[in-house]
DNA sequence: ACTGGTTTTGAGTGATCACTCAAGGTATGA
DNA sequence: TCATACCTTGAGTGATCACTCAAAACCAGT
């Protein structure tokens, strides 16, 4: 029995996946920036001709926004996934909390996780200088999650877990900042029982809030 | 009497001031980043032809560092002023993050202050994933910038300011993730008010760990 | 096998990248 | 005034940038 390997069938083989494409460049855009990464870069790490790319996404930019609107629905995922599980809003945002601790003092760094630092953040200082509809994009991202914080203070001051002269979007901003600290701060090389450190600290100082 | 400095290493400096230089060139990176900014950029805001940067500093990179140097140590020497103007270390440190959020909320910006967040976590956020060295030149500096939080802090407990429980190394890595949460939430194009009221909260917090 | 329409390919586009260096300019002492 | 030594200049280096497009390869339906 003879197993043909067609060679002249090879070249066009690679069946473009968006989907998949899209994940490998998000990766790879979040660990090394939007200046940082080459077309070239991406042509390696999709396994894909430059022809592809472009016919696919249109230009380096428009990729970029799109995987960084994909980081921000993985985000937003998380968020949610915590706010369904826990018992309580207040519960479901320490949760989140500890996750994002978690997953940023991980020593598998650079398989899971390419980068400890939110990449809509990295856009944010990157691209604030000079790209800035790229920074806009971002800017609109930060405003939905800053949102959704909101809206679970709200929820829980209703349900009478959150001092009721607590200001609902002043601390859904201060809780956007300290997960900006956080896991700038995480992209330090430092110990890493230090994270989680930080991060019990921040939940402490939200818990002042408490009735 | 003229006083000569090592010539090879600071060529030019009849002409050209390198003091001034290295200023222009540190707003620039600031405010774009080091991959956003291109020699010719730079030739433009120093006014000098390429051969003349490449004279006095060695490299892109070599001046990158310089450059961040000399922010570390306007920043240092900001810190230090509030330290020395205060009645106690704690009040320097309330104080210094009331500049920040005041420098960082100015509408003149792009005159005064190319860019609300710090340059050393641009630094640190851009450059993580490729650039090693100069990801761990500023990691070095945000070293020196939680030692001497950790010193203000030794120095509150022992005047009976601070709780003696409370770890001084723990306190002053969450007063630098607070620093850095601020600015960087400082950088969205956001309300000039939520940037003090977040300054205010943050100081809110560290009051819990009052005796 | 043939045809029509889509996808894949990769060499090539001009522009720009970081960087160099021989040539020309300038200050100083004789 | 000239000679020497340091300084400034900017055109030019090869490499790489984002991006294009005509040709090759592919897969229907007939």
């Amino acid at each position: 029995m003879i197993i043909q390997i067609s060679i002249d069938a090879m070249p066009n083989m690679k069946q473009m996946n968006r989907e998949d494409s899209l994940d490998r460049a998000m990766r790879l855009f979040w660990q090394q920036g939007y200046h940082g990464t080459s077309i070239k870069d991406l042509e390696q790490a999709l396994a894909l001709h430059p022809g592809s790319i472009y016919a696919a996404f249109g230009s380096k930019s428009a990729l970029y926004k799109e995987a960084l609107d994909r980081y921000a629905q993985d985000l937003s995922e998380d968020l949610e996934r915590c706010f369904a599980e826990a018992q309580s809003p207040l519960e479901g945002i320490r949760s989140y909390f500890r996750q994002v601790a978690s997953s940023c003092s991980s020593s598998a760094r650079d398989g899971v996780c390419p980068a400890r630092a939110c990449m809509v953040v990295k856009t944010i200082l990157e691209t604030g200088g000079q790209d800035r509809d790229i920074a806009r994009h971002a800017n609109r991202l930060l405003s939905r999650i800053e949102r959704r914080f909101e809206r679970a203070l709200k929820e829980a001051q209703s349900r009478g877990d959150l001092r009721q002269e607590v200001n609902p979007r002043r601390l859904a901003r201060y809780l956007q900042a300290q997960l900006m600290g956080l896991r700038a701060f995480a992209q330090r090389d430092i110990a890493r029982g230090a994270v989680k450190e930080l991060a019990e600290d921040i939940i402490k100082s939200i818990d002042s809030c408490l009735p």
